[in-house]
RNA sequence: GGGCGAUUAGCUCAGUUGGUUAGAGCACCUGAUUUACAUUCAGGGGGUCGAAGGUUCGAGUCCUUCAUUGCCCACCA
């Protein structure tokens, strides 16, 4: 008889098994023909991550369908690592420049490139210390970046590789621009909020006709500096004498034509729009249609540039005021409308971003998008929840070409050179050479003064390869033979993923291009389905973040409550968006506590001897057959539960099982015959197969009281998952279980109403119509004694008549209680026919429901059979409560 | 402007192809306890399932409209 502390001490276990599991490197997988593969890639976190809920949610519920899949016999990887992050871990380092007073560009590219890997080898690993807290079983050998050698020379090979196909390209074009990062954003990294801004009415006066205006409505009066034309409609009356006249742009004085455009639309603003093709994307459409000169206005960091002439070396907004109050100056201002719209602002840095022309790569999508739509279209790839699907869809069919390329330091160089060349040069020599490995010579004039482009990938442009980069792609040929089929292999065996667990924010970003890689570079699906979680949110429905001071710290949460609440009441909350307080991880708390005492309550009474298989469980007692029984008929359903990504749900069914029925009934039923063999054998063996079923969901106190039963066998982690005995599982076991435990209850509910005190004994006589339930009731008088607190049990065909009796009914079975002074007779008529009062509501609507004859003829025959016999209980019921009050009276 | 959700007990939410008298946890109230666990146990009150129509033998569940609310996408200057 072992002894455990009063309470899980979560700790010290928590610490002790996450050491222990890592030290005997229990979640490694290798390739193995033997067993079916089941892989899951970490969405990788941030070089710079520190766990949040997010986070703790997302692993969680990888490594519960992980553990699920080992222990279930699957060569079960869980693949981890971290990401360059490009951005923001450029914005660490920079502050950290900033502090010294210092600009990268002060001290260089490679010194730069220095400290950042510096700052990585320090704080890079942060996040996997944090993820290990929580339990996660990654196989962390397998620690993958996606920075080091081999990823780097993936993301090489594949811009070389769709560079050769056509699909990547070099042009000049109007992109995203955050004038703070100085660096280009694809169209997903530029965040549209709405804003307060104004609507500017400006007169443009007329070459010819110097009096006459045309007035032109703009937000963004800075950039009228740029115009090169005046757009209108040409189906709109009001401007069409004017198409081809010159008008004379105010400030600068510069002539510029009046266009036709049917971009134009003649109900906003004015009609006529000033047009900017450098500065603003649809204006930049209009300036190739119409071959208009593009005039650059700003510096990169968006300050007016030499074009803007009395306005240079301003910023942006300050030209904004300056320029309105010139034209206020010069009645060129016809008036300001507030006006709301969408601007985009830089994901990182939140500045607004400013839609400039530069010489960037782009990925042509559409060809890329084809199979990947497919894929989604015919169910090869699954959303969890489905509605994902075409929030998926839309996007991949309005798809554009991604622009790649960043003005940063940190991150993949793009592996392209360029001819700096000499007097030899030839046209050619303007042609980049793009290549994986670095060039020796200019391949048309041999001129070895080469220079790389300095820009770098987008960060998604590695991300992209995960599920397959990770797993060793591209093999490298120059490897020995045996290395590389090892290699093969285990791609081969490990990829496709199976599932990607992952937040909905980034389904752009990172799903959709994943499923475009993985169908161009591997002709595969990357994985079959992907679950898609909610969002952490405070009670108030706000976003967690660091900067609203909002945020629960996943590791406060662990320190306080212990990983397995923290995990088990997140799950417990994750249906949707998750709305989380502090008090929500009582529950999970409280429930690893709950099984750490019923193991103690076990193990105080029980010899581990007992602890076997149960073969045949028809000579049990009706209690232990019930909760075997129900044991086994949880575990099939938390199984599918699982496969079906239903974790709350499997959850749900696990605590109320092991709480609700195993504790609160089945351990309290057997509590006075812990000494018989089979009660020890029966109670063992559920909380042994218990342990099995709760441990993907609470991974440390279930490994805590294995080792404590079984101290020479394997870990928990490496069990296999119990098996499902259909045999085991006995609906009549359970419902005849049922019933008595609503003769308890019912009994109880006497107790409480009649306010008799537990210690107050009282007898019952019982009686039923069918000689089953006699039968029952004589075999388990005593839990009837034990449980109901009664001091004795007759089973009588002919039920005495006792005056000053309260009764109780439950189906067939009627139970009379001497109650002597304490009952009040009217009382007890008010309970009966309280009682009537229920039961005929119930039976009246369905009585009404057997009359209708559209029911009986179109409704399923099952349901009308059922609907019969219900009312047929409803009714004997009836029949005995009315005899009752009847006998009252 | 387009798309996708949400609305069920005081609070947070389940409710799987329509079919028992709509459930759970928390909170609240009453009671228990020489206790495996006060991180416990037994019991109780509390809901015309956002509104109005419709389909159906039958609607929390399906359809339409509306209201409130959240999120995503979007180049009307």
């Amino acid at each position: 008889m072992t002894e455990l502390p009063k309470c899980f001490n979560f700790k010290e276990v928590d610490a002790k098994w996450s050491t222990y599991w890592e030290e005997k490197n229990c979640f490694h997988a290798e390739a193995n023909p033997e067993k079916p593969a089941y892989t899951v890639v970490i969405p990788p976190p941030n070089v710079t991550g520190i766990l949040h809920m997010g986070h703790a949610l997302n692993n969680t519920l990888q490594d519960i369908i992980i553990r699920y899949k080992r222990m279930q016999g699957c060569e079960a990887l869980w693949m981890p690592g971290t990401d360059h992050a490009g951005i923001a871990t450029q914005n660490v380092v920079e502050k950290q420049l900033a502090k010294e007073g210092k600009k990268r560009q002060d001290i260089g590219r490679e010194a730069f490139l220095k400290r950042l890997w510096d700052w990585k080898k320090k704080y890079g690993g942060t996040i996997f210390h944090q993820l290990k807290k929580l339990g996660a079983s990654c196989d962390w050998p397998r620690t993958r970046f996606t920075m080091d050698d081999g990823y780097s020379e993936a993301v090489k090979h594949v811009f070389v590789k769709l560079y050769k196909k056509g699909l990547v390209y070099r042009g000049e074009y109007i992109i995203n621009w955050c004038p703070r990062c100085q660096t280009a954003l694809s169209d997903e990294e530029a965040e549209h909020q709405d804003m307060q801004g104004h609507l500017y009415h400006i007169r443009y006066p007329f070459k010819e006709n110097p009096g006459q205006y045309l007035i032109v409505a703009t937000t963004r009066p800075e950039t009228m500096l740029g115009d090169t034309a005046v757009a209108v409609n040409p189906k709109d009356e009001r401007y069409s004498p004017f198409i081809g006249q010159k008008i004379v742009l105010p400030l600068i004085n510069r002539e510029i034509p009046i266009i036709a455009d049917d971009f134009v639309d003649p109900e906003f603003g004015t009609g006529a729009v000033k047009v900017t093709p450098a500065h603003d994307p649809n204006d930049f459409g209009m300036g190739q249609r119409h071959k208009l000169p593009m005039i650059n206005v700003m510096h990169p960091d968006a300050r007016m540039n030499e074009e803007a002439g009395d306005f240079q070396d301003m910023d942006r907004f300050e030209a904004r005021e300056a320029i309105t109050e010139s034209l206020r100056e010069l009645k060129l201002l016809e008036k300001v409308e507030p006006h709301n719209h969408a601007v985009g602002h830089c994901y990182r840095c939140h500045t607004v971003v400013e839609p400039y022309l530069s010489k960037q790569w782009f990925v042509k999508m559409e060809p890329l998008a084809k199979p990947a739509v497919e894929a989604v279209k015919t169910g090869k790839i699954k959303f969890h929840p489905e509605r994902w699907t075409k929030v998926y869809l839309n996007w991949m069919e309005n798809i554009r070409d991604w622009c790649i390329s960043r003005q940063i330091w940190w991150g993949h160089q793009i592996p392209v050179w360029y001819c700096v060349g000499d007097d030899k040069c030839k046209l050619e020599c303007r042609e980049p050479i793009v290549a994986e490995t670095a060039p020796e010579k200019c391949p048309h004039c041999g001129s070895t003064n080469l220079r790389q482009d300095e820009d770098v990938l987008d960060t998604w442009f590695s991300s992209w390869l995960w599920p397959f980069a990770t797993l060793g792609w591209p093999i490298k040929r120059s490897k020995n033979q045996e290395a590389r089929s090892k290699e093969e292999a285990d791609l081969k065996y490990f990829y496709p993923t199976a599932s990607l667990f992952t937040a909905p924010e980034i389904i752009f970003f990172w799903v959709a291009r994943m499923v475009m890689a993985g169908y161009e570079f591997m002709g595969e699906a990357p994985f079959s389905d992907v679950y898609l979680h909610g969002t952490v949110r405070d009670a108030q429905g706000r976003k967690m973040s660091k900067s609203l001071g909002n945020a629960l710290d996943p590791l406060e949460i662990i320190e306080e409550y212990g990983a397995d609440a923290l995990r088990f009441s997140l799950i417990m909350n994750s249906g949707q968006d998750l709305f989380i307080s502090k008090d929500k991880f009582e529950i999970g708390r409280n429930f690893a506590n709950k099984i750490w005492n019923a193991t103690r309550l076990i193990l105080m009474n029980t010899d581990l001897a007992n602890l076997k298989e149960l073969d045949d469980v028809s000579q049990l007692d009706l209690p232990s057959r019930w909760i075997v029984s129900r044991f086994y008929t949880t575990l099939d359903n938390v199984s599918s539960a699982i496969e079906k990504y239903r974790y709350s749900e499997a959850e749900s069914l696990i605590y109320d099982f092991f709480w609700k029925q195993f504790c609160d009934w089945y351990l309290e039923i057997i509590k006075d015959r812990w000494a018989e063999p089979s009660t020890q054998q029966v109670t063992l063996m559920i909380l042994n197969e218990s342990l099995k079923m709760m441990h993907p969901f609470m991974p440390f106190v279930t490994e805590e009281i294995w080792q404590n039963i079984h101290p020479e066998s394997d870990a928990l982690c490496q069990q296999p998952w119990p098996t499902i005995k259909k045999d085991h599982s006995d609906t009549t076991v359970e419902n005849t279980m049922q019933t008595l435990l609503e003769v308890i209850s019912a009994i109880r509910n006497l107790r409480a109403q009649w306010n008799i005190a537990p210690k107050e004994t009282i007898s019952c006589h019982f009686t039923s119509t069918n000689p089953e339930d006699l039968k029952l009731l004589e075999a388990n008088s005593p839990i009837l004694k034990s449980l109901a607190k009664l001091e004795e049990v007759v089973i009588d065909p002919q039920l005495p008549t006792i005056p000053n009796a309260a009764s109780v009914i439950v189906g067939n079975i009627k139970g009379i209680i001497a109650l002597g002074d304490i009952i009040d007779i009217d009382e007890e008529k008010k309970r009966i026919a309280q009682q009537i009062n229920e039961q005929q509501k119930a039976f009246n609507s369905l009585s009404k429901r057997l009359q209708n004859a559209n029911f009986l003829q179109k409704a399923p025959a099952d349901v009308v059979e059922k609907e019969k016999e219900r009312l047929a209980t409803f009714e004997i019921k009836l029949q005995k409560l009315e005899q009752v009050l009847a006998e009252l009276n």
